[in-house]
DNA sequence: TTGAAAGCGCTAACAG
DNA sequence: CTGTTAGCGCTTTCAA
């Protein structure tokens, strides 16, 4: 913070108003050509860095936006987050990262400070966003867009996944490989993609003669959610060949159950999740999934909401992305195609 | 951002002048009892929020710090942002996410938009940096900490664990659960951390009649980096009965290689990692691994930054925290005590 | 204790 | 095409 150059000294090196240079920084209005060199000359020997707080305050704009989610530790952000940074960082925006833990209370706190800062926009991620605040955001004119969630009405720029669609290619994969009885563990019903994964598996099952409600069991979104439910589940039904967790985490509990009680995945039961986080391919066996492309999905979220930032637009849309599901171990039985 | 009061609002509403209302705000500087209640009331009326981007201006403060690491989908990170944002977010400030992938280049990108933006510090769990970055980072009086990386000159503030240490506890746990012949699967030399930990494990067997150089093979840090070093391993010496892997990330590859050779762990081959991320107990075999305090590390470097800042202290200093032995499947033997 | 006023460094009318 | 000037909202001397 030393000496560092400003406009003006630029300006009075170049023999030219600070009005001109601002022109060539930001490349609008109308400047000579000479006039410019001159400019760009005088910026190169003074090494001259434009100062983006007083650029936000006289401007608004600080180009930088924030990523609000409920935990980075959460194997399913960290891919997220890096798509959006790596969109943001090519776009020539900087990303805060804010953690909520699902706590409406964080997630306005949050809010409150990103806007004193003057960010741009904001991603939301994290679960709690209430009817209430987004209609607040909206009026409040800073830009934002979802994540992977959904709000009741569909006034908002949602980017996610059809995760009704991944549902039924998950249970009719399991289907596929011959597996007679399918269990369904689901995630918490508050998140549109845990009700919208359980709604493809019940409208898939439901014809079966083994169907039965009690084959959807609750879990947590989380490992131990998946350690539990799978419990649960062998309690009330021995029997089933197949399972379908709601999202990897649990999906890895599930096999860490299913291990301890020695039971042969996937000969015994076949184990399928949701999401396609890396750590699919560490696990033992390694887990078939119906992959969401995450990162794509954070690269898609930041372009979308940098656009938005840049042109002002205010319009509602949905970015629904493709999920592809991926065959490994825990779905290759060993007998049979 | 409509009609957001300003402190001029304030100050008329109070009936004082803006200076006033400042240093109410900043409680500094002498202001009357009554008056201080007037200019109080006058802000809660109006529902005053200080526009922290103006604050930066004028007084060079942003409350905002950096983090600048290689990658936050390697899952040694998200813990250690959870930790560092928890504790920058608790002092008041707000965290800044930047993915260098090692490359000096992204990294000096960063540096220099991160001053741009006037950030009030830097946290470095970045392998990049050079003598000359670290030079011209103390230069610019642009206050950081350097988290477990070392820099070859003691002049940085560092936080890290003790990796020698941990390093012969992990090694001394393998002999003490019978381990014959002991390999170790290195990370890159560049890295101190990689350093001190193989300098753990040489000094530890140096003296053992099966020792020789070639138990030390390089790998990458990285998953794959276990899986290739094991394949190498093994041909060289197929009687090996313990394997320390540098990292986490490498033992957890090393299981995959010995699941697919068909090897047992532990009885054939035991297994200990080094870092304690969360994925070690969702491995089969659950990983025995030296675990440092990831999320602490994280919430010291910010505290110690913060507290920087705030102080202007700038001098170095070395805050090494303590590892443990966390024994788990993977070093369980069937047969002995 | 308090206020006036000069910035912080840049943007954006508005004149020329 | 270019310069003047008034802010953006807050901090901080310097006087009073």
């Amino acid at each position: 913070m030393k000496g560092m150059a400003t406009i003006r000294d630029v300006a009075k090196l170049a023999g030219v108003s600070v009005a001109t240079v601002s022109r060539v920084l930001n490349k609008n209005g109308y400047v000579n050509k000479e006039t410019e060199q001159k400019v760009v000359k005088a910026m190169q020997q003074l090494q001259y860095e434009p100062n983006a707080v007083a650029r936000g305050l006289a401007g608004k704009q600080t180009g930088t936006i924030a990523l609000i989610l409920p935990d980075i530790s959460n194997p399913f952000f960290p891919e997220l987050a890096r798509g959006i940074e790596d969109a943001a960082q090519r776009l020539g925006f900087t990303v805060i990262l804010c953690n909520s833990d699902d706590q409406g209370q964080k997630e306005k706190s949050y809010i409150e400070v990103l806007r004193k800062k003057y960010v741009d926009g904001i991603i939301f991620a994290s679960n709690t966003l209430g009817q209430e605040e987004v209609v607040q955001m909206k009026q409040s004119s800073l830009p934002f867009v979802i994540l992977d969630r959904a709000v009741a009405n569909q006034v908002c720029t949602v980017i996610r996944c059809n995760n009704y669609e991944g549902a039924k290619m998950a249970v009719q994969h399991l289907l596929d490989i011959g597996c007679q009885k399918i269990a369904h563990i689901y995630g918490p019903q508050e998140l549109i993609t845990a009700r919208e994964r359980l709604r493809g598996y019940e409208e898939t099952v439901k014809g079966f003669p083994w169907y039965s409600p009690s084959l959807m069991v609750p879990g947590s979104f989380r490992f131990d959610g998946g350690l539990q439910a799978v419990e649960e589940l062998l309690r009330l039904h021995p029997d089933v060949d197949g399972i379908f967790a709601g999202n990897d985490l649990m999906a890895l509990g599930v096999l860490k159950g299913l291990k301890r009680k020695g039971i042969a995945v996937p000969d015994q039961i076949a184990v399928c999740g949701f999401d396609g986080i890396s750590l699919t391919e560490i696990a033992e066996p390694e887990l078939t999934t119906v992959a969401q492309p995450i990162y794509e999905m954070g690269a898609m979220a930041a372009e979308v909401l940098i656009k938005k930032i840049k042109t002002g637009d205010t319009n509602p849309g949905l970015f629904e992305l493709e999920v592809r599901l991926i065959q490994r171990d825990s779905t290759r039985k060993r007998v049979r195609g």
